[in-house]
DNA sequence: CGCCGGCTTGATAGACCTCAATCATAGTGG
DNA sequence: CCACTATGATTGAGGTCTATCAAGCCGGCG
């Protein structure tokens, strides 16, 4: 069980790279690009490792490759999984008062941090920066209230139907049709994203595939048959299959 | 009941300058408010309007007077409320592909509306103000995933007693010992907000008045003896009462 | 090949939802 | 000013879904 030290990987040299390219793209003058740069500190993390390690300001944080959950202790021994982030996503690692966020790594995972204030105040310099910034976050928002819609009112089998649809856009690139994907997190991973225990996930695994909307193969591989009818079991259904028309 | 029209309200002048307050101000040059002011439309809801009536565009909200709740529509007639709003709050109102996000006035609402884009495209030319708008939305998040953490592993006693302690904050401004506060919604949109049914929401705040937490007067006002007591009731309390050291 | 951790399956209990009826409150009109 | 009415709130009974507890079962890794 790897422990939060950064272990012995080398800090990716590509990072940066990456970060320059899906956020700096060629909006930043090459001086203010720099400066940006030279605030980040590029991180490897190993499976299991987590981020910040220890940390006592706000911290945006750039992952450039691989798979994270981004958790907080709700208590004791109960962790809330907040959201999954991939490739390319920015995230705001804020500090909170009764227990931190913390970013823990799903797969082998490049991220590039940035202290949020000397962050914000340099990226000032450049608006087309700070707006590019906002416009993610307001799409993290826009992401964690529908979410919310998940975690209202929905059913153990609509919140997995829900959560297969969305990774599959998200890691497979799909919105219709067929899809398979690998799913990097566990089934407790999953369960505390969607607010549901271990067991239940794994019977509506099964029920799905006893239903012949997925296969699974070995404990990550998902297929779907059919995006677009997991969706519908995602959106509406509630007893339709009790009530058939006859 | 009252339709998605503005009624006859006069839209509120007050209200562009408590924005100017809020969010500009005196961080904008006098130029770039006048134009950031000339984008927006300022309405007066009344009690159970809707916002925006219908619309096209993503919208930037300032609340300036009032409470309202923040609501998508998940199904037919399955409301989530996604936020609570109050006098000062900024809020993005993105449209979406199934069923659009929606500004429900609670009490009577003084608004002021801005259409997305124009508005961040010259926010730009005003990077204090892009920014205070990134922090406002940062918060945001936050907000909304500090609320997940209730919608996840919580009983239905802590995410009420979770809920009067963050509107005794917001509503009352107090975060420790007595509070009185008049709540704007009913046990409806609480429950909404909270993924829970009507009928629970209400058990709930009786078995809270039965303990001797709450007081209540009418259907709105709430008197909280002690928030540090109830918040510990949010934070932990799982079945301690029925594990008394006897 | 054998172990360990994660996953699956089963049985049970409890929390919450649903349906149904009554009560209270706040707004309305006489 | 008071009675009336409609809407929201409360209370009760019963059913369903999910959590919990308890075994086994795979699958990946040494």
């Amino acid at each position: 069980m790897p422990m939060t030290a950064e272990s012995k990987l080398s800090p990716e040299p590509g990072s940066m790279a990456q970060f320059r390219k899906a956020i700096l793209r060629n909006r930043a003058s090459p001086g203010i690009a720099e400066q940006l740069c030279a605030l980040g500190t590029a991180h490897m993390l190993a499976k299991g490792d987590a981020f910040p390690p220890c940390e006592k300001s706000d911290q945006l944080v750039f992952v450039a490759d691989g798979a994270a959950k981004f958790i907080a202790e709700a208590e004791a021994a109960k962790t809330q999984v907040l959201a999954f982030q991939f490739a390319g996503d920015f995230v705001s690692v804020l500090r909170r008062r009764d227990g931190d966020f913390q970013l823990v790594a799903l797969t082998e995972l490049a991220l590039v941090a940035f202290p949020a204030g000397p962050f914000l105040d340099l990226a000032q310099e450049e608006p087309t920066v700070l707006r590019s910034v906002l416009t993610r976050s307001l799409h993290a928002l826009h992401r964690s209230r529908t979410k919310m819609l998940r975690l209202g009112h929905k059913s153990a089998r609509q919140r997995i139907a829900d959560f297969l649809v969305s990774m599959s856009e998200r890691l497979g690139g799909r919105i219709t049709g067929p899809c398979e994907i690998t799913l990097p997190m566990t089934r407790k991973d999953i369960g505390d994203s969607l607010g549901l225990e271990i067991e239940t996930v794994s019977r509506q695994f099964t029920d799905l595939r006893d239903g012949g909307l997925i296969e699974t193969q070995g404990r990550s591989i998902v297929r779907i048959a059919d995006l677009d009818a997991l969706a519908l079991e995602a959106g509406q259904t509630q007893k339709s299959e009790i009530h058939p028309q006859n």
